[in-house]
DNA sequence: CGGACAAGTCAACATACGTTTACTTGCCGA
DNA sequence: TCGGCAAGTAAACGTATGTTGACTTGTCCG
């Protein structure tokens, strides 16, 4: 057997690598933030076993200690990736496509849709830091959804858009949760093209486009 | 020291019993399942120990196995109230007293709020009893929401407002979550009468009343 | 009273978990 | 080519968990 040739980050779409992997710290420590974060948003932090992610993701358990010290640690990394990338797409979303930004994502399947991100997000670790991750994102989300439809900070009449706006994140929250933990017809196989008329009723109606 | 009187089922409100309790299999039964509400709703299923929930119980832990067979099994027996008890409430509310009920349980803080209730329904326990009773309390309850407003099984127009009153009860949901497991202001400490108007904004934009 | 049976206690068990330690393997520069 | 060091491995450790079985205590009927 001649060596294999350096193939440099072959990105391994789908199942678990056919081929024996190159030594590649970084790639490794990916590896386990996907594994992790799947296993996180499905089953929860505290039903989730290290071996589990180790075997997901191909590796050995003590690189767990190793890269992110502990569980815990693997945790908070998961929820900080999602958290930014959670704040990357809700700031680039202009205002008044807010239903149909929130339908894409729900509808995305994928382990870097809406639904697996909140599901993590909201999945309790009993870790303070943890929470202020949790906290930080949804007060940032919910601000950038009501300035948009009128609230200013500090202005005593505007709290009600606030108030609306959280409840609109919410909303989005629950159909997520719903899809992605109870089947449940037609919620659960309803299409971005089924939710967003919904969700824009829904949404213009707490917060009336002015 | 005379014995004390033997007073029937003194419903112990408030914490723990000061003086010994009477030997009652019955109300212990109720303690544990009070007590493990409370937990499995706060700390998730596999967070919870058996241990915590005798404690604070206060009674034996070897008692949970007694009664409800395994840690499990004491789970599905919440599962089991919560969703009579939820079920018992939708079943009771007129169809126009949707949104005012829904804030009505979600204003609650007690253990018995609608708040503690979701939030135990929607903990994943991987027991595959406990998904089939989470999904036939949210079958049940969002078909009575629909048909108050025109759904009709079978018919094929009307599956679009099972969707959406699906997606009101999500929202219900997503509201309760937020409330209890995130501390997000104005919404956390909003009052029963600061969500029932935007709730009925919601219901009624989902839902037309004909 | 007093015994019988249910209610409750105690200690031990097997197991599965997160983490650590000592070890081996492969890669890269000199 | 080869030595050093990072990357990866294997096995073990201590602990906490759910569950069990033998034991003790209280209560109620005769």
């Amino acid at each position: 057997m001649t060596a294999e040739p350096p193939v440099p980050a072959t990105t391994e779409t789908g199942g678990e690598p056919a081929q024996r992997r190159r030594r590649d710290a970084a790639e490794t420590r990916q590896l386990l933030l996907d594994a992790a974060r799947r296993r996180f948003a499905r089953d929860g932090y505290a039903a989730t076993t290290v071996r589990d992610i180790a075997e997901d993701a191909g590796v050995n358990v003590a690189l767990i200690s190793r890269y992110f010290s502990s569980k815990e640690g693997l945790f908070e990394a998961c929820l900080r990736a999602a958290g930014d990338e959670l704040g990357r797409t809700t700031g680039q979303t202009p205002a008044d496509r807010v239903p149909e930004a929130i339908a894409r994502h729900i509808a995305d399947p994928g382990a870097a849709g809406l639904s697996s991100q909140l599901s993590l997000l909201l999945r309790s670790s009993g870790d303070a830091g943890a929470d202020e991750i949790r906290r930080g994102v949804l007060v940032r989300s919910s601000e950038q959804l009501a300035a948009a439809r009128g609230w200013r900070p500090d202005e005593p009449g505007s709290e009600q858009i606030l108030l609306r706006a959280q409840m609109a994140i919410a909303a989005g929250i629950g159909v997520a949760v719903l899809r992605s933990s109870i089947w449940l017809e037609p919620l659960s196989s309803a299409s971005e093209h089924d939710l967003v008329g919904p969700l824009r009723d829904l949404v213009d109606a707490l917060l009336p486009p002015r």
